[in-house]
DNA sequence: ACGATTATGAACGTTTTTACTTGTTTACAA
DNA sequence: TTGTAAACAAGTAAAAACGTTCATAATCGT
């Protein structure tokens, strides 16, 4: 039985009766156990299920594609690691602002049964959070269309009231002159008062982000940390002139 | 029997009858006494529930009501039936209000393509409503584990900012002399302010929510008209002394 | 046809889950 | 109050499921 096949059984059966057995599976496909496993991993890593002991259940109600594409993101492993670091800043109690993005996405398995509040306004990582069994709070607003992130009035009214430890945000550009920028300018003021709102803000941005300019700008450099990998020595240097570069975990 | 699976028995158990013996649990699971004993433990933990001398009993305050995981599969096919009737009342440049629930999760893909701007307190719904590109504002708040709806004060201040052409609201029991009531008490307080802020109001219920009463009460009987299929005509009448019944595509 | 990549199943030790046992506590009725 | 049966907590050993590694088989691109 192909790869292609089994994921589309498991699937179907998610369908029906939002949880499936890892034994039974097995004894429909005819697969060993080590197979169905991998499976089922590759799966939740594409957050079609969550795997429980015992089998996987599902996330969502429907949803045929996989929430955050993995295919426009060639730097998922570079993602995971920073994802990582990041969390490791995190303490217990800790009060913490999640951006949406697919790099900030990548901390939530790691956040599993950890004490603190998220607030985020990520409409997939709000679910993922939630099917984690983390604290939630959704910031909302209108909906954009590509991130599924919430944006608009309602949004930065909300988040005004509230104070983080410590805020984690994507970023499209990182530039020694002019920045933190991201495309789109209503996103672009969240992200600004959310940096405002925190105590501690860090910027997480893999090796394809620095150098790059994008249009609306966030801030200034000084204003966030940046936690990142395999960063080019000569450019950590320059960012490190003016602010605190992390690579490696706590 | 799967751990979740068990969870998610006993969950929908106390859902539907407040209290559970821990004799009931274990026939109906066939697991040992102990397994279900560690169970309870662990969802008292959670604060899904409050055990007590040979069972458990549910709690009032924030968790309950498995809905949107548990008992998704059981009605799907009358609450696809309601959900086509209640897309039928909805016009071009309509402003609508999308409640959390399975019911109302079955609108969405009929939605697609369609003039509108949806307001929903449902996660999965914002998500999905992206998805068929339907523009959606989604309300911010704390997220409710069970059913991923947002509740709160947040969450009522912004919807007080809206106006709608139509409510389409879940609802768990719909009783003559009670009206409609479910169980949440948060939950409850988003259902009656969106049907204040609509110009009318559409209540959806399956067969199973007929004389059936829950613990908080969302409003009367003639505040919203009721989108239902195969009901009894006796009960039916009765119904009708109060609001509009509709159990056909108009 | 060839090496390179990927997918698979078996084997290992580890962790989680489970049922059973023990002795103690609780509820209730005599 | 006291006795009894049911429900309880805690500990234990077996079983199931787990992650990891490794060697083999299948598939791919050239």
């Amino acid at each position: 039985m192909l790869t292609e096949e089994r994921h589309r059984l498991i699937l179907d059966l998610l369908h029906q009766q939002d949880i499936v057995k890892m034994q039974d599976i097995v004894d429909r496909t005819g697969s060993s156990e080590s197979t169905i496993r991998r499976d089922l991993v590759t799966l939740e890593n594409q957050n079609f299920c969550l795997r429980v002991h015992g089998g996987a259940k599902r996330t969502y109600e429907l949803h045929e594609e996989p929430e955050m594409e993995e295919k426009s993101s060639l730097y998922i492993g570079e993602k995971k690691e920073i994802a990582q670091i990041a969390v490791s800043f995190i303490k217990d109690q800790d009060i913490i602002f999640l951006d949406a993005g697919t790099t900030t996405f990548q901390m939530i398995p790691l956040l599993k049964d950890k004490n603190i509040l998220v607030v985020t306004n990520g409409v997939p990582h709000a679910s993922l959070l939630t099917d984690y069994k983390v604290s939630t709070i959704l910031l909302g607003g209108k909906i954009k269309m590509q991130t599924k992130a919430t944006i608009g009035s309602d949004c930065l009214h909300q988040i005004a009231q509230y104070r983080f430890n410590k805020a984690f945000l994507g970023m499209n550009g990182v530039d020694y002159q002019y920045g933190y920028t991201t495309p789109d300018t209503e996103e672009a003021v969240v992200k600004r008062m959310a940096i405002s709102q925190a105590s501690k803000a860090y910027v997480l941005a893999d090796s394809s982000k620095f150098k790059k300019v994008s249009f609306a700008k966030v801030a200034d450099l000084d204003c966030c940390d940046i936690i990142t990998n395999k960063v080019d020595t000569n450019v950590r240097s320059f960012l490190e002139e003016k602010t605190n570069v992390w690579e490696e975990i706590i």
